[in-house]
DNA sequence: CTGAAAGCGCTTACAG
DNA sequence: CTGAAAGCGCTTACAG
C-alpha cells in the first residue's frame, strides 16, 4: 500500500513550490498570476500521479468539510428516502456530500445522532426534527451552524425551513370529499405535538366548519405511532359501523396503508361504500378497485430548496433566514 | 461565532500538556500512566468547555476518518433504503458514520460517485455495483482500500461480498409452483448481465429442468430496466393469452409490482387463474385478493455482516477475504 | 507520570 | 510570477 500522492510530490516532481500547485489545482491560478506554462505542467503532473486531494487536510485548514448532515426520522421510510435522494443529487451538484442519520422520531436518539454528526465537521444540517426536540434544535441554532428544517418546523424559532402547506392540503382534501356530497367524514391523524401534523388536523376541521358542519371534530380520531395497526383497526371499525361515516381522510402514508387494508377487511368497497382521500402517494393506491385521490408533496422541490438555502448560508452568499412554504397538490385520477 | 475549544484550550486551562489531554480523552490514560488526578481534571475541563474533537485533524494525523462510503443503485429504492438503514445502525454502533451515493445502475455515474467519495477520506466502501463496473471495482480493490460488495458480485474477482443465494431462492420459488401442480410457469427477469439476476434465471430454469420440463426456457422472459412498464405489459399478456401459463414467477420487487398490476388489468384472478410468486417483500401483496408467497431477503443480516466485515478489515482485525452467502427464504402465508 | 516536538497535507498572507 | 513559512488541531514516539 503506497502512500497517496500529495501536493508536495507534484511540486517536487516538477520543481515548483506547493503553493503554486495548490493555486492551480484549485483553479486559482489566474487570480494568483501563475504562468500558463507552469499551470499546464502542474495539471499534467497531477494527472500522471493520480493526485487526489486530502480533504481532511483541507478541512482542517479551511474549517469547511463540504459535507451536509441529514437527519430524518427513518431513512427507510419512503418519504424520507425519496427526500434523501433529491438532497443527494442537489448536494452532489454543488460538490457537497451527504452523511445521514435516523432519529426514529425519538428525541434522545436525535440528540445522539446530532452529537455524532457534529463531531464530523459537517458544514450544516438538514433536519426533520422529532417531537420534543425544540430545545435541541434551538441550541444547535445558537451554535451558529447553518441549519434548515425540513418537513417539520417550530413556532417562534427563527430558523430556515422548507415545509409544505399541510393545512391547505388537508383543507383541500376534505373539501373534495365535502363537494362530493359527504357530510360524515372521518379523519385519522397522528396523536402528535408535531405542528405539521396538527396543521393537517386543523385543515380538516376548518374545511368541515366552513361547510357548516357542527361538532366538526366528532369524527376526528388520533392514533399513536407505536400501536398504529391495532388503533387504526379499532378506529376504522368505529367510524364505519358506529359513526356511519361515508368517507375517511387518512392524514399520512402509513395511516392510509393500514386504514385502506382495514376498510377492505371490514368488507367495505372503496370508494362506493367508503370514500377516501390520503396524504402522500403510494403504489398500493393502484391496487385498489379504483385509484384514490391523494395529496402529492413536492419532494424534489423540497430537497432542492433545502440544499440551496443551506449551501447559500454555508458559503455566506445569503444569510437571511428563509421560510419556504411549498404547495402540496390534491391529485385526482 | 466563537472558536471551538481545542485540546490546547483544555491543556492551558489546567496547566498540562496537550499530550496528556489527548491520552485521557481517548481513553489511553491508563496505558500512558496518566495520574488519576490529572485525568479527572482533564475530563472535567473538557466537559466544562464543551470540547468536541476536530475529526479532520485526527483524520489527517491517523489517516482514518471513521466514515464508510455506501454506494447503491438508488437510495430511494425500498430495498436499498432498508439496507442503508441497517448499515447506518451497525456503523453507528461501531462509531462509524455513513456517507452515501446512488449510481442509478449506471457505470459512469458509479465511477463519478466513487471518485467523489474517495476524495472524502472514507475508510472503506460498501458497494452494490452496477453493470459493467467490473473494471472499476477491480481497480478500487487494487488501491487496497477495504471494500465489501453487497447484493451483487463478480466472478473471478476476489473481494469481500455479502450476497444472497439467489439461485436457491429462485429454485425454491419455482419448485413451490411446480409442487402445486403447475406445468406452464412463466418467469419474468431483468435482461441484465448482473450475476445475481442471472442466478435467479438459472434457479428458475434448473427447477423446471429437474421437474422434467422440456424447453424449460420457453416461458422465460427478459425485460429492460428502462422500458419496464410497457415490456411487462406485453410479456404478461403473451404469457397469459398466447402461452397459456397458469403461474408466473416475478424475479424482483419492481417487476412483481408491475406484473401483478397487469395480471389484474387483464382481468385474471390471483392466484386462482394465475398463480404467482415474487422476489422480495412488498406492502402491495396485502392488497391482493389473497396475499401471495414471496422470497424474503435477510436485509438486516446483510447490512450487519457487510459492516462487520468492512470494519474488521479497516481496523485490520481480520484481513481474510470473506464471501458470505446468505439464505433467502420463501414465505408462504 | 509529564512535556516538548514533529508532522499529517493542505491554504494563504506575505515578501520579493 | 514564484517560494518560504506559518498554522489549522490533532497523535504519538521519545526523552526525562
Amino acid at each position: 500500500m503506497t502512500r497517496k500522492t500529495s501536493l508536495k510530490d507534484i511540486a517536487n516532481k516538477i520543481g515548483v513550490s506547493a503553493s503554486l500547485v495548490s493555486y492551480v489545482l484549485n483553479g486559482k491560478d489566474k487570480e494568483n498570476r501563475v504562468s500558463e506554462e507552469t499551470a499546464t505542467k502542474i495539471r499534467k503532473a497531477a494527472k500522471e500521479l493520480n493526485y487526489i486531494p486530502n480533504l481532511s487536510a483541507r478541512s482542517l485548514k479551511t474549517n469547511k468539510s463540504h459535507t451536509i448532515g441529514l437527519i430524518v426520522a427513518d431513512i427507510s421510510n419512503p418519504f424520507f428516502s425519496n427526500l434523501a435522494r433529491t438532497i443527494e443529487d442537489e448536494a452532489y451538484a454543488h460538490n457537497y456530500t451527504v452523511i445521514f442519520g435516523s432519529s426514529d422520531e425519538n428525541e434522545d436518539k436525535f440528540k445522539r445522532v446530532l452529537d455524532f454528526l457534529s463531531t464530523r465537521q459537517v458544514d450544516g444540517f438538514i433536519i426533520a426534527s422529532p417531537e420534543e426536540s425544540r430545545e435541541t434544535v434551538s441550541k444547535l441554532k445558537e451554535s451558529n451552524i447553518p441549519l434548515v428544517l425540513i418537513d417539520r418546523y417550530f413556532n417562534d424559532l427563527e430558523t430556515n425551513s422548507v415545509t409544505v402547506d399541510n393545512f391547505q392540503a388537508s383543507f383541500d382534501a376534505t373539501t373534495y370529499l365535502l363537494n362530493k356530497g359527504h357530510q360524515r367524514i372521518g379523519g385519522i391523524m397522528y396523536d402528535s405535538t408535531l405542528l405539521h401534523y396538527q396543521d393537517r388536523s386543523n385543515g380538516y376541521l376548518e374545511a368541515l366548519k366552513q361547510a357548516g358542519i357542527v361538532d366538526a371534530d366528532k369524527f376526528l380520531r388520533k392514533v399513536n405511532h407505536q400501536s398504529l395497526q391495532s388503533e387504526i383497526k379499532t378506529e376504522v371499525q368505529k367510524l364505519i359501523f358506529d359513526d356511519q361515516v361515508t368517507a375517511i381522510y387518512f392524514s399520512t402514508n402509513t395511516i392510509a396503508t393500514e386504514g385502506l387494508r382495514q376498510i377492505r377487511n371490514f368488507g367495505k368497497k372503496i370508494p362506493d361504500e367508503i370514500d377516501v382521500v390520503a396524504f402522500d402517494e403510494n403504489v398500493i393506491y393502484q391496487f385498489l378497485e379504483e385509484p384514490i385521490p391523494f395529496i402529492r408533496q413536492p419532494i424534489k422541490e423540497m430537497g432542492q430548496e433545502a440544499v440551496r438555502i443551506l449551501i447559500d448560508q454555508i458559503e455566506q452568499k445569503d444569510l437571511e433566514i428563509k421560510n419556504r412554504l411549498l404547495k402540496a397538490s390534491l391529485e385526482i385520477n
